[in-house]
DNA sequence: GCTGAAATACAGCGTAT
DNA sequence: ATACGCTGTATTTCAGC
Protein backbone atom coordinates (compact mmCIF):
# COMPACT_ATOMS: atom_id res chain seq x y z
CA UNK A 1 0.00 0.00 0.00
CA UNK A 2 2.78 2.77 -0.76
CA UNK A 3 1.39 3.94 -4.65
CA UNK A 4 -0.16 6.97 -4.36
CA UNK A 5 0.57 8.19 -7.85
CA UNK A 6 -1.17 10.68 -9.35
CA UNK A 7 -3.83 9.53 -11.96
CA UNK A 8 -3.49 10.23 -15.84
CA UNK A 9 -5.88 11.44 -18.21
CA UNK A 10 -6.59 6.96 -19.04
CA UNK A 11 -7.10 6.53 -15.85
CA UNK A 12 -9.74 9.41 -15.35
CA UNK A 13 -11.26 8.05 -18.34
CA UNK A 14 -11.22 4.67 -17.21
CA UNK A 15 -13.39 5.83 -13.57
CA UNK A 16 -15.72 8.31 -15.99
CA UNK A 17 -16.99 5.16 -17.86
CA UNK A 18 -17.24 3.12 -15.05
CA UNK A 19 -19.15 5.18 -13.34
CA UNK A 20 -21.56 5.77 -15.88
CA UNK A 21 -21.85 1.49 -16.12
CA UNK A 22 -19.51 -0.49 -13.19
CA UNK A 23 -20.06 -3.59 -15.44
CA UNK A 24 -18.12 -2.64 -18.55
CA UNK A 25 -16.40 -5.28 -19.60
CA UNK A 26 -12.34 -4.26 -19.51
CA UNK A 27 -12.43 -5.13 -23.60
CA UNK A 28 -14.80 -2.57 -24.08
CA UNK A 29 -13.56 -0.06 -21.85
CA UNK A 30 -9.65 -0.78 -23.67
CA UNK A 31 -11.03 0.47 -26.58
CA UNK A 32 -12.91 3.38 -25.42
CA UNK A 33 -9.89 4.45 -23.46
CA UNK A 34 -7.78 3.46 -26.35
CA UNK A 35 -5.23 0.73 -24.44
CA UNK A 36 -5.26 -2.87 -24.81
CA UNK A 37 -7.78 -4.86 -22.86
CA UNK A 38 -4.99 -6.25 -20.68
CA UNK A 39 -3.73 -2.79 -19.91
CA UNK A 40 -7.04 -2.03 -18.59
CA UNK A 41 -7.15 -4.69 -16.44
CA UNK A 42 -3.78 -3.74 -14.93
CA UNK A 43 -4.73 -0.19 -14.27
CA UNK A 44 -8.12 -0.90 -12.80
CA UNK A 45 -6.83 -3.65 -10.72
CA UNK A 46 -3.73 -0.76 -9.65
CA UNK A 47 -6.92 2.11 -8.79
CA UNK A 48 -8.46 -1.05 -6.61
CA UNK A 49 -5.23 -1.67 -4.88
CA UNK A 50 -4.48 2.56 -4.06
CA UNK A 51 -7.95 2.54 -3.06
CA UNK A 52 -9.28 5.03 -5.46
CA UNK A 53 -11.73 2.67 -6.75
CA UNK A 54 -13.53 1.55 -2.79
CA UNK A 55 -16.09 -1.43 -4.53
CA UNK A 56 -19.18 -2.08 -6.54
CA UNK A 57 -22.56 -0.77 -5.82
CA UNK A 58 -26.49 -2.43 -6.89
CA UNK A 59 -28.87 0.36 -6.75
CA UNK A 60 -32.28 -1.00 -5.61
CA UNK A 61 -35.21 0.63 -6.31
CA UNK A 62 -36.66 1.26 -3.05
CA UNK A 63 -40.21 1.65 -4.09
CA UNK A 64 -40.06 -2.03 -5.90
CA UNK A 65 -39.11 -3.05 -2.50
CA UNK A 66 -42.27 -1.85 -0.50
CA UNK A 67 -40.50 1.31 0.68
CA UNK A 68 -41.72 4.17 -2.15
CA UNK A 69 -41.61 7.27 1.13
CA UNK A 70 -37.72 8.10 1.96
CA UNK A 71 -37.20 10.80 4.32
CA UNK A 72 -34.32 13.00 6.07
CA UNK A 73 -34.60 13.22 9.72
CA UNK A 74 -32.33 16.04 11.51
CA UNK A 75 -30.93 14.69 15.15
CA UNK A 76 -30.09 16.60 17.89
CA UNK A 77 -27.88 14.04 20.57
CA UNK A 78 -27.47 15.34 23.86
CA UNK A 79 -25.05 15.03 25.41
CA UNK A 80 -22.71 14.94 22.63
CA UNK A 81 -20.29 12.57 23.95
CA UNK A 82 -18.19 9.37 22.56
CA UNK A 83 -19.51 6.99 25.10
CA UNK A 84 -23.08 7.66 23.82
CA UNK A 85 -22.70 8.57 20.07
CA UNK A 86 -20.80 5.40 19.46
CA UNK A 87 -23.86 2.90 20.13
CA UNK A 88 -26.27 5.33 18.36
CA UNK A 89 -24.46 5.51 15.19
CA UNK A 90 -24.09 1.40 15.64
CA UNK A 91 -28.02 1.41 16.29
CA UNK A 92 -28.76 3.52 13.18
CA UNK A 93 -26.49 1.44 10.76
CA UNK A 94 -28.62 -1.28 11.59
CA UNK A 95 -31.91 -0.40 11.16
CA UNK A 96 -33.31 -1.98 7.81
CA UNK A 97 -34.98 1.38 6.85
CA UNK A 98 -31.08 3.07 7.28
CA UNK A 99 -30.05 4.06 3.14
CA UNK A 100 -27.32 6.39 4.92
CA UNK A 101 -25.87 8.37 8.01
CA UNK A 102 -23.80 11.53 8.26
CA UNK A 103 -22.03 13.21 11.19
CA UNK A 104 -22.56 16.62 10.94
CA UNK A 105 -21.32 20.39 12.01
CA UNK A 106 -24.07 22.32 12.82
CA UNK A 107 -27.36 22.76 15.08
CA UNK A 108 -28.05 18.83 14.26
CA UNK A 109 -25.53 16.41 15.00
CA UNK A 110 -26.70 13.49 12.13
CA UNK A 111 -28.71 13.34 9.45
CA UNK A 112 -30.05 9.49 8.76
CA UNK A 113 -31.91 9.01 5.23
CA UNK A 114 -34.49 6.50 5.17
CA UNK A 115 -36.92 4.22 3.36
CA UNK A 116 -40.46 3.38 4.68
CA UNK A 117 -43.71 2.12 4.08
CA UNK A 118 -45.81 4.81 4.20
CA UNK A 119 -46.64 7.65 6.93
CA UNK A 120 -47.14 4.78 9.39
CA UNK A 121 -44.49 2.89 9.49
CA UNK A 122 -42.32 6.64 9.27
CA UNK A 123 -43.98 7.49 12.56
CA UNK A 124 -43.53 4.31 14.10
CA UNK A 125 -39.59 4.56 13.01
CA UNK A 126 -39.42 7.74 14.57
CA UNK A 127 -40.82 7.33 17.61
CA UNK A 128 -39.13 3.84 18.47
CA UNK A 129 -35.69 4.24 16.67
CA UNK A 130 -35.06 8.08 18.04
CA UNK A 131 -37.00 10.24 20.16
CA UNK A 132 -37.10 7.09 22.41
CA UNK A 133 -33.43 7.15 22.84
CA UNK A 134 -32.20 8.63 26.34
CA UNK A 135 -29.61 10.74 23.78
CA UNK A 136 -31.51 11.73 21.42
CA UNK A 137 -32.59 15.63 21.90
CA UNK A 138 -34.49 16.55 18.74
CA UNK A 139 -35.73 14.69 15.66
CA UNK A 140 -36.60 16.84 12.48
CA UNK A 141 -38.50 14.80 9.90
CA UNK A 142 -38.00 16.15 5.83
CA UNK A 143 -39.80 14.25 3.73
CA UNK A 144 -37.65 13.25 0.00
CA UNK A 145 -40.12 14.30 -3.14
CA UNK A 146 -37.63 13.30 -5.26
CA UNK A 147 -34.07 12.55 -5.72
CA UNK A 148 -31.09 12.99 -8.23
CA UNK A 149 -27.70 11.36 -9.22
CA UNK A 150 -25.26 13.67 -10.24
CA UNK A 151 -22.28 13.27 -12.80
CA UNK A 152 -19.46 11.31 -11.89
CA UNK A 153 -16.56 12.31 -9.79
CA UNK A 154 -13.60 13.43 -11.15
CA UNK A 155 -10.86 15.53 -9.55
CA UNK A 156 -11.22 19.47 -9.64
CA UNK A 157 -9.80 20.97 -12.68
CA UNK A 158 -11.29 18.48 -15.07
CA UNK A 159 -13.60 19.30 -17.18
CA UNK A 160 -16.63 17.09 -17.37
CA UNK A 161 -18.30 15.29 -20.69
CA UNK B 1 -42.26 -5.25 -19.87
CA UNK B 2 -45.21 -6.46 -17.42
CA UNK B 3 -44.27 -8.49 -14.27
CA UNK B 4 -43.87 -6.94 -11.53
CA UNK B 5 -44.28 -10.07 -9.57
CA UNK B 6 -43.71 -10.11 -5.97
CA UNK B 7 -40.49 -11.49 -5.08
CA UNK B 8 -39.79 -14.60 -3.61
CA UNK B 9 -37.18 -15.65 -0.78
CA UNK B 10 -34.77 -16.46 -3.33
CA UNK B 11 -34.92 -12.82 -4.81
CA UNK B 12 -34.47 -11.32 -1.98
CA UNK B 13 -31.51 -13.28 -0.75
CA UNK B 14 -29.71 -12.82 -4.26
CA UNK B 15 -30.59 -8.76 -3.86
CA UNK B 16 -29.13 -8.85 -0.21
CA UNK B 17 -26.00 -10.74 -1.87
CA UNK B 18 -25.50 -8.44 -4.32
CA UNK B 19 -25.71 -5.09 -2.52
CA UNK B 20 -23.33 -6.70 -0.16
CA UNK B 21 -20.93 -7.08 -3.34
CA UNK B 22 -22.15 -6.58 -6.94
CA UNK B 23 -18.98 -8.15 -8.39
CA UNK B 24 -20.28 -11.34 -6.88
CA UNK B 25 -19.90 -14.44 -10.03
CA UNK B 26 -23.71 -15.93 -10.51
CA UNK B 27 -21.78 -19.27 -9.86
CA UNK B 28 -20.72 -18.14 -6.23
CA UNK B 29 -24.03 -16.85 -6.03
CA UNK B 30 -26.07 -19.72 -7.37
CA UNK B 31 -24.17 -21.68 -4.68
CA UNK B 32 -24.98 -19.65 -2.04
CA UNK B 33 -28.84 -19.45 -2.89
CA UNK B 34 -28.82 -22.65 -3.65
CA UNK B 35 -29.83 -22.65 -7.17
CA UNK B 36 -28.07 -23.17 -10.38
CA UNK B 37 -25.71 -20.50 -11.99
CA UNK B 38 -28.00 -20.23 -15.24
CA UNK B 39 -31.13 -19.77 -13.02
CA UNK B 40 -29.82 -17.46 -11.28
CA UNK B 41 -28.55 -15.72 -14.14
CA UNK B 42 -32.04 -15.59 -15.28
CA UNK B 43 -33.64 -14.38 -11.67
CA UNK B 44 -31.00 -10.94 -11.87
CA UNK B 45 -31.46 -10.55 -15.64
CA UNK B 46 -35.42 -10.16 -14.33
CA UNK B 47 -34.90 -8.27 -11.36
CA UNK B 48 -32.92 -5.77 -13.80
CA UNK B 49 -35.75 -6.09 -16.87
CA UNK B 50 -38.16 -5.36 -13.97
CA UNK B 51 -36.40 -2.28 -12.34
CA UNK B 52 -35.93 -3.70 -9.24
CA UNK B 53 -32.38 -3.34 -9.86
CA UNK B 54 -31.51 -0.07 -11.43
CA UNK B 55 -28.02 -0.66 -11.96
CA UNK B 56 -24.51 -1.29 -11.05
CA UNK B 57 -22.55 1.64 -9.29
CA UNK B 58 -18.56 2.41 -8.94
CA UNK B 59 -17.95 3.48 -5.34
CA UNK B 60 -14.84 5.74 -5.37
CA UNK B 61 -13.12 7.68 -2.83
CA UNK B 62 -13.64 11.27 -3.17
CA UNK B 63 -10.43 12.10 -1.11
CA UNK B 64 -8.80 10.28 -3.79
CA UNK B 65 -10.00 12.28 -6.37
CA UNK B 66 -7.98 15.43 -4.57
CA UNK B 67 -11.91 16.23 -3.32
CA UNK B 68 -11.45 15.74 0.97
CA UNK B 69 -14.26 17.75 2.27
CA UNK B 70 -17.96 17.01 1.69
CA UNK B 71 -20.81 19.54 2.94
CA UNK B 72 -24.58 19.31 2.45
CA UNK B 73 -26.11 22.48 1.14
CA UNK B 74 -29.82 23.43 2.58
CA UNK B 75 -30.64 25.93 -0.40
CA UNK B 76 -33.93 27.84 -0.24
CA UNK B 77 -35.37 28.73 -3.55
CA UNK B 78 -37.93 31.88 -4.06
CA UNK B 79 -40.48 31.75 -5.70
CA UNK B 80 -40.60 27.69 -5.65
CA UNK B 81 -41.91 28.04 -9.03
CA UNK B 82 -41.57 25.21 -11.50
CA UNK B 83 -40.20 27.46 -14.39
CA UNK B 84 -37.33 28.29 -12.05
CA UNK B 85 -36.75 25.25 -10.34
CA UNK B 86 -35.99 23.26 -13.60
CA UNK B 87 -33.12 24.99 -14.30
CA UNK B 88 -31.77 25.27 -10.91
CA UNK B 89 -31.89 21.58 -10.51
CA UNK B 90 -30.36 21.06 -14.09
CA UNK B 91 -27.63 22.93 -13.21
CA UNK B 92 -26.74 21.92 -10.41
CA UNK B 93 -26.99 18.30 -11.67
CA UNK B 94 -24.09 20.01 -14.00
CA UNK B 95 -21.87 20.75 -11.60
CA UNK B 96 -18.66 18.71 -10.87
CA UNK B 97 -18.63 18.70 -7.27
CA UNK B 98 -22.48 17.40 -6.91
CA UNK B 99 -23.18 14.26 -4.99
CA UNK B 100 -26.44 13.85 -4.93
CA UNK B 101 -30.03 16.25 -5.14
CA UNK B 102 -32.72 16.19 -2.77
CA UNK B 103 -35.91 17.93 -3.04
CA UNK B 104 -37.61 17.91 0.42
CA UNK B 105 -40.48 19.37 2.25
CA UNK B 106 -39.89 21.66 5.16
CA UNK B 107 -38.45 25.04 5.21
CA UNK B 108 -35.16 24.34 2.80
CA UNK B 109 -36.35 23.22 -0.90
CA UNK B 110 -33.53 21.22 -1.68
CA UNK B 111 -30.58 19.82 0.12
CA UNK B 112 -27.45 19.06 -2.25
CA UNK B 113 -24.18 16.95 -1.50
CA UNK B 114 -21.26 18.45 -2.45
CA UNK B 115 -17.17 17.42 -2.65
CA UNK B 116 -14.59 19.70 -2.80
CA UNK B 117 -10.90 20.31 -2.48
CA UNK B 118 -10.98 22.58 0.40
CA UNK B 119 -12.62 25.44 2.18
CA UNK B 120 -11.87 28.09 -0.36
CA UNK B 121 -13.31 25.52 -3.07
CA UNK B 122 -16.70 25.39 -0.97
CA UNK B 123 -16.44 29.20 -0.58
CA UNK B 124 -16.16 29.68 -4.23
CA UNK B 125 -18.82 26.71 -4.72
CA UNK B 126 -21.30 28.46 -2.31
CA UNK B 127 -20.97 31.74 -3.93
CA UNK B 128 -20.31 31.25 -7.38
CA UNK B 129 -22.98 28.42 -8.19
CA UNK B 130 -25.50 28.93 -5.49
CA UNK B 131 -25.82 32.62 -3.97
CA UNK B 132 -25.29 34.13 -7.15
CA UNK B 133 -28.05 32.74 -8.82
CA UNK B 134 -31.59 35.04 -8.70
CA UNK B 135 -34.01 32.11 -7.60
CA UNK B 136 -31.63 30.73 -4.54
CA UNK B 137 -32.73 32.78 -1.70
CA UNK B 138 -30.66 31.25 1.28
CA UNK B 139 -28.21 28.65 1.59
CA UNK B 140 -27.20 26.96 4.71
CA UNK B 141 -24.05 24.81 4.49
CA UNK B 142 -23.28 21.77 6.98
CA UNK B 143 -19.59 20.44 6.55
CA UNK B 144 -19.99 16.53 6.96
CA UNK B 145 -17.32 15.10 9.45
CA UNK B 146 -18.36 11.58 8.22
CA UNK B 147 -20.46 9.11 6.62
CA UNK B 148 -21.97 5.74 6.89
CA UNK B 149 -22.94 3.10 4.78
CA UNK B 150 -25.71 0.92 5.99
CA UNK B 151 -26.95 -2.71 5.56
CA UNK B 152 -28.40 -3.87 2.06
CA UNK B 153 -32.13 -2.13 1.40
CA UNK B 154 -34.77 -5.28 2.01
CA UNK B 155 -38.66 -5.15 2.00
CA UNK B 156 -40.22 -4.53 5.21
CA UNK B 157 -40.89 -7.19 7.48
CA UNK B 158 -37.39 -8.82 6.69
CA UNK B 159 -35.45 -10.34 9.07
CA UNK B 160 -31.96 -8.84 8.54
CA UNK B 161 -28.86 -10.91 8.72
C1' DG C 1 -35.42 -24.65 -13.02
C1' DC C 2 -31.61 -27.78 -14.55
C1' DT C 3 -27.83 -29.68 -17.53
C1' DG C 4 -24.23 -29.17 -20.57
C1' DA C 5 -21.85 -27.06 -24.20
C1' DA C 6 -20.38 -22.80 -26.73
C1' DA C 7 -19.01 -18.03 -26.43
C1' DT C 8 -16.90 -14.72 -23.83
C1' DA C 9 -14.15 -12.52 -20.37
C1' DC C 10 -10.60 -12.55 -16.96
C1' DA C 11 -5.92 -12.97 -15.02
C1' DG C 12 -1.20 -14.20 -15.29
C1' DC C 13 3.09 -14.09 -17.65
C1' DG C 14 6.69 -13.31 -20.98
C1' DT C 15 8.38 -9.84 -24.01
C1' DA C 16 9.07 -5.33 -26.02
C1' DT C 17 9.31 -0.52 -25.78
C1' DA D 1 8.22 1.13 -15.32
C1' DT D 2 4.46 0.62 -18.22
C1' DA D 3 2.11 -1.46 -22.20
C1' DC D 4 1.12 -5.27 -25.06
C1' DG D 5 -0.21 -10.04 -26.86
C1' DC D 6 -0.75 -14.70 -25.87
C1' DT D 7 -2.80 -18.50 -23.32
C1' DG D 8 -5.06 -21.28 -19.70
C1' DT D 9 -8.80 -20.88 -16.68
C1' DA D 10 -13.14 -19.15 -15.04
C1' DT D 11 -17.36 -17.15 -16.02
C1' DT D 12 -21.33 -16.02 -18.58
C1' DT D 13 -24.74 -17.21 -21.78
C1' DC D 14 -27.73 -20.02 -24.54
C1' DA D 15 -29.86 -24.40 -26.19
C1' DG D 16 -32.63 -28.18 -25.15
C1' DC D 17 -35.07 -30.74 -21.71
Amino acid sequence: MADSAALDPVDLEILRLLQNDARTTYRDLAAMVGIAPSTCLDRVARLRRTGVILGHELRVDPGRLGRPLQALLLVQVRPHRKELIGPFVERIREIPESRALFHLTGPDDYLVQVAVADMADLQRLVLEEFTSRREVARVETRLIFQQWECGPLLPPGTAPG
